[in-house]
DNA sequence: ATAGAGATAAACAGATCGGTTTCCTTTTTC
DNA sequence: GAAAAAGGAAACCGATCTGTTTATCTCTAT
């Protein structure tokens, strides 16, 4: 049996590196490096790089999801109002140190085959988080749910791919502007 | 004196060699083959890789800005028109064969480093987009030109990331939806 | 204490990477 | 037509890639 902690953290070095320098130009041998785990070990806890790569996007997609969802959970108390939370949440995302935008679509620029098993780990990651959003629409009392929805997914992807190129967080904020405009259409007064 | 024609034709090739299969996916040898051209050729053109994927962005950026503004410009006539075509344009673009998300976003994931050109190039390309939304906003008579580009923008980055990893175009549809109840707050009736 | 599993460092394999060079042919230019 | 430039095919370079193997060491469980 291999030690515990011990596959966690070469996917904890793996997702790190990966987002900051990409997946084919991230090799082995440097996330071995990295985590101090020797080769064979590596290889012991992952068939190859690619079910490393599955891995890494499967550990951040929990972990994203928990910490998003606490940090939008303790900035606002009403439906309503997390709804514009998320985008401060975003925003504190965005000014972080390691902020490299979204690894689910980074990887998809990386491999575009369809049959890719990354796609859908992507897709599926998306359709999480925009029920989420659906959820709380649909606390807020929102007419049309699945159309808010819809909207404020779009809102969020536009925030984030905008932090990454222009390298500023300003985008949340004209997110969040429009958001509360889309709430006040959707949402009984 | 290099024969006219070819250096385009090897930039040509590796925009879609990027553009589908990433850049540091695309090796050089995969290039030069299907360009149909010898390495030396190619190193005669470009001094580097490098190069050739900053020429490839450049020679993109030009080619996307005249598609792009032109299909705008075909699909409607008023400036206020144009800003909502603009996510029509976006959708047959989703719809075509070779829609891979956008290059430019694409390759920032692949190159973090701040320094990198590629990311000059990229900010670059976005604001010149913006600059386009802008002109159309303070045409059409908008109180805040500046606001509203910002909006408009990020609804069309929202459409862009959406539909390269759900595979769909609907996000086009939802994103216009938005503009329009922009524009109906922007514009004066 | 000892057997066995897990770990390490390192060499190794075969392929591919970006890039250069060589030799020869084709094309342009005067 | 001849000199010069450009292109093509392929060998070649050193480095790096993913992945395997070997030999040695260190835990842990009985």
């Amino acid at each position: 049996m291999p030690r515990p902690g011990r596959r966690d953290h070469i996917i904890e070095v793996a997702i790190e590196l990966f987002c900051e320098n990409g997946f084919h130009a991230t090799g082995v041998d440097t996330i071995m490096r990295t985590a101090g785990v020797s080769k064979k070990t590596l290889y012991n806890h992952f068939r190859s790089k690619d079910e490393l790569i599955l891995a890494s996007l499967q550990q951040h997609d929990g972990v994203f999801r928990n910490n998003f969802m606490r940090s939008v959970e303790q900035l606002a108390d009403t439906p309503r109002e997390r709804l514009l939370a998320i985008f401060d949440s975003a925003r504190t995302w965005f000014d972080g140190q390691n902020f490299f935008g979204c690894m689910f679509v980074n990887v998809i620029g990386e491999y575009s085959d369809p049959t890719n098993p990354v796609r859908e780990v992507s897709r599926n990651f998306k359709q999480m988080l925009r029920r989420y959003i659906y959820e709380l629409s649909r606390q807020a009392g929102a007419e049309n749910p699945d159309e808010l929805a819809d909207e404020i997914a779009i809102l969020l992807e536009g925030a984030i791919v905008t932090a990454q190129v222009s390298g500023t967080s300003g985008g949340a904020k004209t997110a969040k502007r429009i958001a509360a405009q889309l709430l006040d259409t959707h949402l009984p007064k």
